[in-house]
DNA sequence: GGCCAGGACTCAA
DNA sequence: TTGAGTCATGGC
């Protein structure tokens, strides 16, 4: 649930599941347990995670300000990435928002976490973890199908979680791998492709320099910037992100929000 | 009613 | 390795 200055989230903490509030407080965030189980401890780590608290956002500001986005260190003074910390929810939401417009997958992805995530009830609002891949062992391509999915994304899902029950990826292990090795291990996943794996590096792995390439978002604003005429010409947007090394993702961030000062696609 | 969405896959040449 | 076709449906 996300109010003007208030997210709440039902998280899980391996066994445990916690409500947690986040406000804005003077200086810093507020963050309350309303409900559940946590330790401190994993609260601060999750909420640091998740907004991405501990970056110093100045050397990229330094970047933009020698650009011709300088006018965005002003406009979006203090945007962070809002990280996805759990890789399947991360590789799931992706195969859900390929190819089709964002308001319908946010209602796919409403339907699929209340069918089978975690239901917590807290002042009459039901809030939902994201579904294990375990939860998804008895789910079908029909279940999926009558859900909106495509077939093609129904698959996708499915293998993904069965991949993750066998173990043939697992976060952790890829938390301790370089950076090439984990591109490399999404890719082989069905359903994965270099959107996709950039998009995870970033949001779950905190990779600031992976930029999301194919991105129709992406393509749209740097051609309302006049960085780009064709994009095909891959090599002139490699070229802008040169300007921003180590900063990528924040970069693809940044010129998301610039698309809409209505919605929220850039988070 | 047509075209495009925060792509990825298959298959042909 | 490049390009066209396919998936599926909402939103403008």
């Amino acid at each position: 649930m996300v109010s003007p200055n208030e997210v709440r989230r039902l998280v899980r903490f391996s066994e445990k599941k916690a409500l947690i509030s986040v406000k804005e407080g003077n200086k810093n965030l507020r963050i309350e347990l309303l409900a559940g189980d946590a330790f401190e401890k994993e609260l601060r780590n999750y909420i640091t995670k998740w907004f991405d608290l501990n970056r110093d956002l100045n050397p990229f500001y330094d970047q933009l300000n020698n650009s011709s986005l300088s006018y965005m260190t002003k406009d979006f003074y203090g945007l962070r990435m809002v990280g996805i910390p759990d890789l399947f929810e991360a590789i799931c939401w992706c195969i859900i928002g390929q190819q089709i417009n964002l308001n319908f997958a946010y209602k796919i992805k409403r339907r699929f976490v209340e069918a089978y995530g975690d239901k917590l009830s807290y002042e009459g609002v039901d809030f939902y973890t994201f579904p294990q891949p375990e939860q998804l062992s008895m789910v079908t391509m029909n279940d999926l199908k009558e859900m909106q999915f495509s077939r093609q994304k129904a698959d996708y899902i499915l293998t993904l979680a069965k991949t993750f029950i066998q173990g043939g990826i697992d976060q952790d292990s890829l938390s301790s791998r370089t950076s090439v090795e984990r591109k490399s291990e999404l890719l082989k996943l069905k359903g994965v492709g270099e959107w996709t794996a950039n998009y995870v590096l970033m949001k779950t792995f905190g990779e600031m320099g992976s930029i999301p390439f194919g991105d129709i978002g992406l393509f749209k604003a740097l051609e309302n910037h006049q960085i780009i005429t064709d994009r095909k010409d891959r090599k002139k947007i490699e070229q802008f992100f040169e300007s921003f090394p180590g900063w990528g993702g924040y970069l693809t961030l940044y010129l998301w929000r610039s698309l809409a000062n209505s919605d929220s696609s850039a988070l």
